[in-house]
DNA sequence: GCCTCATAGTGAGGCTACCTCACTACCTTC
DNA sequence: GAAGGTAGTGAGGTAGCCTCACTATGAGGC
């Protein structure tokens, strides 16, 4: 027995953690673009399609709405994305990728993926492959 | 073919998605005992030894020194540590888990325990178990 | 047409959990 | 006993979230 260590840590611990690295490793990864991981999440995301409302990224993102206006703002502020206004709903924003946004998109998600990668090679491929269904089926649909 | 739906998400992002909601399982499990996370994260590491310096508490916890002097005093003010002079080097300070502290640890831990269980609860016990052994393998010693 | 209620987005302000940099007090070595 | 390293922390900053309150607009009932 090793009376110097405490609990065993939980599987949610284990995810915390890793997920610490994976954070760390894109932070690194997107440094050089000036983009932040949740940027590159929301424009992922946004990229899915040709126009989104802001409401609906919040609900993909599983982000409050508030939330979704600030990373757009980011998003905005850069280039990446335009703000038009709806045609059907006065009310509403729709969030459409600039053609500089796309570029970057298809850029950093390799930079990401290998970055994530990185931190997940101790395992052996066939590990790599169980890991990501696993957490497939934990995740679901949205991010 | 799925056209409005973008890059398929790496392993990363999935680690990413689901540590969020690991998160805020714990974070409302932990609520009620007005602790957060990284304090229940700091707490656990710190009732594993009879006392600890803040620089190895960082290291175990892979954060910076000056943040592991924040979090302490965050357990220190709440009562769950305190900060004792190490007898052998008078720059040095030894963070002890008080009484109230491992009583709050014991509770915790079975409260975190079951909040990540919660949301893995999609997967078969065998999916939970091998999850549970690649992540080790991943994460290896320290949080 | 008007009234009510719901919905879309955002300003203001707050929080956690990190970070770097600069500084003081102390230790170690020569 | 001076020089250079190490322990901890104050000051100040950042990302990525949050809630609450507000405005502008839409939609249904009468």
């Amino acid at each position: 027995m090793d009376r110097t260590r405490g609990p065993e840590p939980t599987t949610g611990d284990l995810v915390m953690a890793l997920a610490r690295r994976v954070r760390r490793a894109h932070v690194e990864a997107l440094a050089a673009w000036d983009v932040t991981p949740s940027q590159a999440r929301a424009l992922r995301v946004l990229g899915g399609a040709d126009a989104m409302r802001p409401s609906a990224l919040a609900e993909a993102l599983r982000i409050a709405p508030r939330s979704a206006t600030e990373v757009a703002d980011a998003l905005e502020e850069r280039g990446w994305v335009r703000r038009e206004p709806d045609p059907t709903d006065r009310r509403a924003t729709r969030l459409v990728p600039t053609e500089d946004g796309r570029r970057l998109l298809a850029q950093v998600d390799d930079v990401r993926r290998d970055a994530s990668q990185r931190v997940l090679d101790v395992l052996t491929p066939a590990q790599r492959r169980t890991l990501h269904e696993i957490l497939a089926v934990v995740v679901g649909e949205d991010l």
